[in-house]
DNA sequence: AAAGTATTTAGATAATTGTCTAATTATTTA
DNA sequence: TAAATAATTAGACAATTATCTAAATACTTT
């Protein structure tokens, strides 16, 4: 949970997340989208990928990443359960 | 959801929110339940409250903190359309 | 009013995090 | 094989955060 809670805590992860929920992109895709460096969107990939939100795929020359939301049920039970529901 | 991903990515606070689950408690009795400066709790209080996932109630020497569930439905949308569900 | 209890505020410090530039690795194409 | 392209890794730096001790505020009881 602490993985999960900490990617999620940050605006440009959290707006990763909602990109890739249209399509899986490269890396050079999604950093297009940001007004920020290939090296810095390349790092929130990767805490993305530590909490297991994206999956990361190689084909030839390119990265393309796909959005996980398997790992969200973790949380979602989580906050059910404070919600007594 | 910034203040609000904020104040859940700490697991202090996250398990402050888990023993108010049970019933109010005031302020000493939440520090009591962990090995953590009464400062230090108070602290992560006050970003829970700025979260407003709990309220503060004081009620003559002591203030009572309750959980407040309600912001959490904001998150639980937001999960739930990363879902397509 | 003074002493005691509950809690917060202030200020300091070490650790973590987000961002950058520069360098490296891996793949493709000329 | 050399040059170009895609992406990451390394290393630095400023900002944020979690924690502590000490001091302040607010209320209660003697």
């Amino acid at each position: 949970m602490n993985t999960l809670f900490r990617a999620l805590n940050d605006p440009t992860r959290r707006q990763i997340l909602e990109i890739l929920r249209e399509g899986d992109l490269t890396a050079g895709e999604i950093a297009e989208r940001f007004d920020m460096t290939k090296p810095s969107i390349s790092h929130h990939l990767d805490l993305l990928k530590q909490a297991e939100l994206v999956s990361a795929d190689k084909r030839g020359q390119f990265i393309y990443y796909t959005l996980n939301t398997t790992v969200l049920d973790e949380l979602l039970s989580w906050i059910f359960t404070l919600k007594n529901q």
